[in-house]
DNA sequence: AGCACGCCGACT
DNA sequence: GTCGGCGTGCTC
């Protein structure tokens, strides 16, 4: 008899290892390494997902259960993705089967669904009266006379779905249940709804108007859309159509443009003697067969594209492949479009506007190695490609490369560990590289390449900042400076093209109240809500909660509500009486909410189509227009005074960024920043375009303070309805903690903060409180960190309480 | 987490 | 006497 060590669905972590099963005989050739099982779990031996991590010819289990079934032909995960789970486990306080989740696409999981039949060998007992909807039940199954799934029997009986009925009519004996894992496939369509005429059916409810009046103006909507334009949910729909007024149809999901059977177009690529030398060394580091890592440090403009393009042709004609990540896709359509040029069908993007089929095709494309170049965003780190050649991440610093739900990894690691594995080269590469990346490279831990100047004839542009408290301001502006105004002027009477870059704190509007100065916010949490210019509604992004937008103030009955005052819309309509003949086109969330809509605007802006840009932080980032000789910064301020510990380097990264935007051609460029602390060190050196000085400034802050890189930040996180407990959990958990670092850890150096409310204290009616642990992160740490969490998770007084930890979070606060 | 097991109070 | 309340402990 041979036995699986099962990673399994429903474990948790306080329980959570690779549990024993036999292999019943006639399934050994089938259950390998890397494949999913189904198993019975629990006293109820309910039926589950697992993944295999290991066979072997004995067990130490007295009584091991049977595999049920094995659902994969072929394994998922091959040995280096089983290895990288189990360090995931170990380094993020996952279970294992979390952890091998994150390597699969969405469209790949198996879900147990439950189908029932009647039992003919029921014998009635006494007491088994049966009501209305179980005689209902009875009679259906009874008729249909096989099984059927729970959401069948409800839906054509047209009730509500509550399985608590049948799983009550299989105790009493009536019904017969059976499981059965089925794939749980992506939509390739969408549910529309449209109107069945022009006058409703029968009297509406106040809402089904609402959404009717919606559906006529418009004609056809996607559900979806529907909902969020009205603030309401599918079940006002369903009425709609159940009421005959209007009907559900599907429409096929449009497909993004293919690049599979392209070819692409290898152009050479001309380098400078300075991108030659670090295309060199780079090339020498992919080749040596060992691991390593890089840093490729240059300055905006100069070209670190071409650099590591030149690397990848050359991993590529090797035979290996390559993983390509990006900070977020939609923000890059133009490297991605560079990319796919060049390379054709040897691409697959993971691009988060594909559909979960399409998704789930990529990566099987990917798995059958017919892409050897994989471009995308974080959880592109763990395409199932052998063979790795080279990993590059852009923009390292960027925190979005930090999942910050579970499993709580960092895709940089995550990329070291395969760059151990496969023996290559990680190459990260940035205009403004996260502190502790760049100490690593100063160390010699990472290999330093440096680009210092930008190609061709660009220089780096010249920058002037803007006192607001003084300056004059232009008319009848309230946001923009005269030397702001008269430089986009000039800039625009030149033919030439701007860029105007608002940072409001968080990307988003938020409504207050002029008259009493109150913030309107989420009634469910303690965050202000956000105003959407699409559907004229206050939105909550944490729980989705919305309301119409209105000018009345809840709190003083003012009539004096606005939406922020510097928004991305306000200066737009400044800027247009201003300058009514130049052409101005705005970037923000609100504006390019559809699908493509954002590329379609970056392409129209470097046709030339429009002359000023304005955005928020999204217009900072990768873009590359030669034309652009103006880069304007709103105010830089709110960002500055944020509390986190990194809120100074993503202010001079973001500043760096968008003043980098500027003269990338053959024109000079320059850029203005308007600001209310001009003396600010970091809006001097980001108008120096020192990134050096910031560097040896920041860096002894963060040893005077001891931040990362001096140390590791740990953050425990506790989540519940009730604050009190929440609150004695988080105390308790520290009793605990400093317990431990004087008995059973002693020697672990530790400085803990807190317990404190998180920064946003209330999500969705639930408090959060954190505690913060500046450590140093190594396995016997985590090994006390994983004990604390079993201990405080299988306390019954906190079983209403979530205790969760997470090593190096993008924001302690 | 989710569920069975088991040990006490209110009912037929 | 029995039903069911929730407190406790286990999951191969």
């Amino acid at each position: 008899m041979k036995y699986a060590k099962v990673a399994v669905e429903t474990a948790v972590f306080t329980f959570d290892k690779a549990f024993d099963y036999a292999i019943p005989e006639d399934m050994e050739a089938l259950a390998q390494r890397g494949c999913r099982v189904t198993v019975p779990f629990g006293r109820s031996n309910k039926k589950c997902v697992g993944i295999i991590f290991d066979i072997s010819d004995t067990t130490e289990s007295a009584r091991p259960k049977k595999i049920l079934d094995v659902l994969d032909e072929n394994p998922l995960l091959n040995d280096e993705m089983l290895e990288l789970a189990a360090w995931i486990k170990e380094r993020t306080f996952c279970t294992l089967y979390e952890a091998a989740k994150a390597m699969l696409p969405t469209g790949i999981n198996h879900r147990i669904v439950a189908s029932y039949a009647v039992n003919s060998e029921y014998t009635e007992n006494a007491g088994d009266k049966l009501n209305e909807t179980e005689k209902e039940i009875y009679e259906y199954l009874l008729k249909r006379s096989v099984f059927v799934k729970a959401d069948t029997v409800f839906n054509s009986l047209g009730l509500k779905n509550s399985s608590s009925v049948l799983d009550g009519m299989v105790k009493k004996g009536l019904l017969l249940c059976s499981y059965d894992a089925v794939r749980n496939l992506g939509d390739i369509t969408v549910k529309m709804l449209r109107p069945t005429s022009e006058s409703p059916a029968k009297k509406l409810t106040k809402k089904q108007q609402e959404m009717y009046d919606v559906l006529l103006d418009i004609g056809v909507a996607s559900v979806k859309e529907l909902c969020y334009f009205t603030g309401l949910t599918p079940a006002v729909a369903n009425a709609l159509v159940a009421s005959g007024t209007a009907e559900f149809y599907e429409q096929e999901v449009v497909k993004l443009p293919d690049f599979a059977d392209k070819k692409g177009e290898k152009t050479v690529i001309e380098l400078t003697e300075e991108q030659r030398s670090a295309y060199e060394r780079l090339t020498e580091l992919s080749l040596s067969g060992k691991p390593s890592v890089s840093l490729l440090y240059g300055v905006t403009g100069s070209g670190k594209t071409s650099v590591y393009m030149s690397v990848i042709d050359r991993v590529l004609d090797e035979g290996k492949s390559v993983i390509v990540m990006v900070p977020e896709i939609g923000l890059t359509p133009q490297t991605i479009s560079l990319f796919c040029k060049r390379y054709g069908g040897d691409i697959a993007v993971f691009h988060s506007a594909l559909s979960i089929r399409e998704r789930l095709e990529q990566w099987k494309r990917v798995k059958r190695g017919r892409a050897k170049i994989i471009i995308g965003t974080r959880s592109a780190v763990f395409a199932p490609i052998e063979n790795v050649g080279l990993i590059i991440i852009d923009e390292e610093q960027e925190h979005t490369y930090k999942s910050e739900q579970t499993p709580r990894y960092s895709a940089v690691d995550v990329a070291k560990f395969r760059a151990a594995y496969n023996k290559c080269l990680l190459l990260l590469a940035s205009a403004t590289p996260s502190v502790e990346s760049y100490a690593a490279a100063k160390s010699g831990k990472y290999e330093l390449c440096t680009l210092s100047r930008r190609y061709g004839n660009a220089v780096l542009p010249e920058v002037i900042t803007v006192d607001m408290r003084t300056a004059e301001k232009a008319r009848g502006s309230k946001a923009l400076s005269l030397t702001l105004f008269e430089a986009l002027k000039d800039n625009f009477e030149n033919g030439r093209q701007s860029i105007l870059l608002i940072n409001r704190r968080g990307f988003h509007t938020f409504a207050a109240c002029n008259a009493c100065s109150e913030v309107i916010c989420c009634p469910h949490c303690s965050i202000s809500m956000t105003y959407h210019n699409a559907n004229n509604r206050l939105m909550c992004h944490y729980c989705g909660y919305s309301v119409p937008f209105s000018s009345v103030c809840p709190e003083c009955g003012e009539n004096a509500v606005r939406y922020s005052g510097f928004g991305t819309q306000k200066i737009e309509d400044e800027l247009a009486a201003l300058l009514p003949d130049a052409k101005i086109v705005r970037m923000d969330t609100d504006s390019t909410s559809g699908k493509n809509s954002h590329e379609k605007l970056l392409d129209s802006f470097s046709k030339g189509e429009y002359d000023i840009m304005i955005g928020t932080q999204m217009v900072a980032k990768g873009l590359n227009f030669p034309n652009v000789t103006l880069v304007g910064v709103v105010s830089v301020d709110q960002q500055l005074y944020n509390d986190d510990f990194r809120s100074l380097e993503k202010t001079f990264s973001l500043l760096t960024q968008v003043v980098g935007r500027s003269g990338r051609g053959e024109l000079e460029g320059r850029a203005i920043i308007q600001t209310l602390t001009p003396e600010n060190e970091i809006i001097r050196l980001a108008a120096k375009q020192d990134y050096d000085e910031f560097f040896n400034t920041e860096i002894r802050l963060r040893k005077a303070l001891v931040y990362p890189p001096y140390c590791d930040l740990c953050v425990i996180g506790f989540v519940g309805e009730n604050e009190t407990v929440v609150k004695s959990a988080a105390r308790e958990t520290l009793d605990l903690l400093k317990n431990f670092v004087s008995d059973e850890y002693k020697g672990e150096k530790i400085i803990v903060l807190g317990p404190m409310p998180a920064r946003v204290a209330k999500i969705s009616e639930k408090f959060r409180y954190r505690i913060i642990i500046k450590c140093r992160n190594t396995s016997r740490f985590r090994q006390m960190i994983s004990k604390i969490l079993v201990e405080t998770g299988t306390d019954s007084r906190y079983s209403k309480v979530t205790v969760y930890a997470d090593i190096n979070p993008d924001t302690a606060i």
